[in-house]
DNA sequence: CTCAACAATTCAGTAAAGGTATGAATGTTT
DNA sequence: AAACATTCATACCTTTACTGAATTGTTGAG
């Protein structure tokens, strides 16, 4: 197979059909231009110039070469230039897995921010509970997870994020609290949700909310009715709106209420205002390849 | 700038993710390899593989790199075949220059044969005056012509490919003729064009013709009363149809008459019929570096 | 704790690339 | 017509770079 710099002979002469001249383009003298040029033809099987000492010009089969070799070469260009990008992080492309809820919330900041310190740096998204974002920072296939704080795998890493609190999510309207219904925007102890139907986060994919929930029901004194599992909070919002319970969901989850259902602050007395607080952690692989990783943590440890 | 070699070696780790397999299949030892792979990220300026005596994984700069240097390398061995192929005829182009007669009879039958004979190789095709052609040729942007035996321009050498007559073409149903009118089909003695309107070649573009024609009617004893002058063949038929007078064309150019002419052969008695011979020559540049067009001079060696 | 696997390093031999000097061919000038 | 200028090719030498064999260093497994 020819080389580079045979390529970038050829080019230099093919433009200027006169090998001292190109030559001097190189940087080097004639005699060796000829001959890489003459090694080229015989690599290649074919006369890629016609000369006499008076004059060069392109033959059919230099003709053909002349803009692929150009290509090529401008590939390599490009090609060494991205990797040097991507390697000192100022381009590239970033796997960000988050939750449903941190999608609408610490997610938007994250990239807000990201567009303007490291433009150049692409993400891909994907919504993801926290176990499978975990999967995915060993395996490699996710960069950064926006995730709650669950036991983390070997090699992963995390640091807070942000803190939400829990609410109480109600059918709109609901007669499920009976003469306890408070007004829109007040306050509920939990007491009140004792015994009534709880849709409640799965053990498995989301057990973080889960445990909460309990934790907090406990230290409440209420009886957690459990009617319905689910594991995304917008499944559980959805069975809220169609008036089958009530449900425990972090605060930034009503920038997404469907219609027809209404939160409440839980009652922070009796030292449940300290058990109520939901973290979000930013997690990645310690080990990560990707400078553009290093970058962002960087850019965002003042979040 | 990285050398093809490093490429292949990277792509080849890349895809065995093991630095002694990847030498096997190079059919190198592992520590060239090793070696190679190190200069390639040095002259990056970028780290490849996260790599440690156990494990070889590819880092984003990496992961970018991969599917570039694939495509640097597809595109260098298609480029070699092809130059190849350009280089031994095999494949290529060739740019046809022809006179509009030509184009309705050499021309097909010679597409056809070199479709047949030398499939890969395209035509780009020129519809041009002899004169045209003879300076493509000379100039290299005409490689094959098909044209009237001019004088030749040094370097463009020519044989004959086809030969053709003269046959007068009148206005259907005119009465130019008078009483000398011939049953459509019939031969015409040229004596009977004798002072008639006559749709001349111009001299320049179509000299050939031009002095044909003069000699024809010289020979016949009659006078060339000429009134227009063309250098196109279906230029010349065009005013014929238009009923402004007579003029004699190739007999292949009666493929494309239009309605309203009809054609009579030329009365050969008197020594006509050895004047009235139309040649079609097939002409080319002696010193072509286009090895299609050598290809093409064989194929239709024997027309 | 020893062994096996694997990438990195060292060293010597060889192939390739570059430079200088020179030759050969072909227009151009006097 | 002869001397000259231009330009690509060749010869020869030096330096660079690549290769293979032997060896070292590191790391996970038994």
């Amino acid at each position: 197979m020819f080389s580079l710099p045979q390529l970038e002979a050829f080019v230099a002469v093919a433009e200027e059909l006169h090998f001292g001249a190109a030559a001097e383009r190189l940087n080097m003298t004639q005699p060796p231009l000829s001959r890489q040029i003459q090694m080229l033809e015989k690599k290649l099987g074919a006369q890629l110039f016609g000369r006499t000492s008076r004059k060069v010009e392109l033959t059919a089969a230099g003709a053909t070469l002349l803009p692929r070799a150009r290509q090529i070469l401008d590939m390599c260009i490009k090609t060494d230039l991205d990797v040097r990008r991507v390697s000192s992080g100022e381009a590239g492309a970033i796997t960000v897995g988050y939750t449903a809820i941190a999608g609408q919330s610490a997610l938007p900041l994250m990239l807000r921010r990201a567009a303007e310190g490291m433009p150049g740096v692409s993400f891909v998204l994907r919504e993801l509970v926290s176990t499978d974002q975990m999967d995915g920072l060993v395996k490699g296939s996710v960069d950064i997870g926006l995730l709650r704080p669950i036991v983390a795998r070997p090699g992963v890493v995390s640091r807070p994020l942000m803190q939400d609190r829990l609410v109480v999510a109600l059918p709109e309207g609901s007669s499920l609290l009976g003469n306890m219904a408070a007004p829109q925007g007040e306050s509920l102890p939990l007491g009140s949700l004792d015994r009534l139907p709880l849709l409640m986060y799965s053990t498995k994919e989301a057990r973080y909310f889960h445990d909460l929930v309990l934790r907090l029901f406990a230290s409440a004194g209420a009886h957690a009715n459990i009617t319905q599992y689910a594991s995304q909070v917008p499944a559980l919002l959805a069975f809220v709106q169609a008036g089958l319970g009530v449900t425990l969901v972090p605060a930034s989850a009503m920038a997404f209420a469907p219609t027809g259902v209404e939160f409440h602050e839980i009652d922070g007395r009796h030292g449940i205002q300290e058990l109520n607080r939901v973290d979000l952690e930013l997690a990645w692989n310690e080990e990560t390849a990707n400078p553009a990783v290093l970058r962002l943590l960087k850019l965002i440890e003042t979040f």
